[in-house]
DNA sequence: TATTGTTATACTCTATAACTATA
DNA sequence: TATAGTTATAGAGTATAACAATA
């Protein structure tokens, strides 16, 4: 069992990924938003979604987390969800004009900190980061590992 | 005001940061921790940390959640505190022999995570990666921006 | 019965404000 | 008063389980 070379590059990641979401969090939310209402509303702007569970899978969150937060959106008058005539249990979600209005708020913050991530770099070192960070995410997002191999239930 | 010569950068991140730092959790779940904890404990055992303070500061937490933290370690019989003969003001954590053990668990899981991600990696590759997060981190951790620059409180 | 989504409930992590203990 | 830490409380994000609606 071979041991890592370096230090762990787990920590550094974790490590970046908190001081770096937490910079996006704040940015995003003196602009009115969230984290979670801005992946919503980018998937909606950006794919094309056929129900709210292929929205949830986007993002990364369970079929209820989704709920919850469309509600709080909802409440807020950013979306609205409305049944689909041809399959009444899909329900779909679209962007009201205030739900436009702050998508480019947000979509302005995002490019704002976006900015500042990217000072000092040159466009190659963005291309390499983002590269590495496709294989990161490979790495863990491929066949569920060994904890979750055994199905006791 | 110039735009982002590509697509946000930080949107990449934070996927990828949701996805690893998922899997690292689960890895430290399945060992029988958490990750503020390992955090915690990795901080004890590596730094020579003044006080609970500096070790939240390390941590990128406040005290009062460095607080409750420890609360429930030392619940589970992982660390001990007591107060410094010198200042009694000061508390001192230490880690018991449960703790120690667990402490190896999860830096055996830490291990194990940090060779999947780094699957497919070179060294070079690596310390790359590894710069390309310094940075990063440095470009959102200076100076606090705009936002928080007026007080009007 | 299977699919889609919602509701009810709870857990984890984090934070701020008020408080206690010590200096 | 100033410093170190704790307690009380709250809020955001997530999850599972049970449910309702639709097919």
């Amino acid at each position: 069992m071979p041991r890592p070379t370096g230090p762990p590059i787990g920590l550094a990641l974790t490590r970046t990924a908190k001081a770096v979401s937490r910079a996006f969090d704040d940015a995003l939310a003196a602009a009115g938003g969230s984290l979670p209402a801005w992946l919503i509303m980018i998937s909606l702007k950006t794919r094309s979604l056929g129900n709210q569970r292929e929205l949830a899978e986007a993002i990364g969150i369970r079929g209820a987390t989704l709920t919850h937060h469309l509600n709080t959106m909802e409440a807020d008058g950013l979306v609205i969800r409305r049944r689909d005539p041809a399959n009444r249990r899909i329900h779909q979600v679209e962007l009201t004009d205030r739900g436009e209005t702050l998508f480019r708020q947000l979509a302005a913050a995002a490019s704002t900190h976006d900015q500042r991530l990217r000072t000092g770099f040159s466009d190659e070192e963005i291309a390499t980061l983002e590269q590495l960070l496709r294989r990161l995410q490979h790495n863990v997002s491929g066949e569920a590992h060994d904890r979750a191999s055994r199905s006791d239930a």
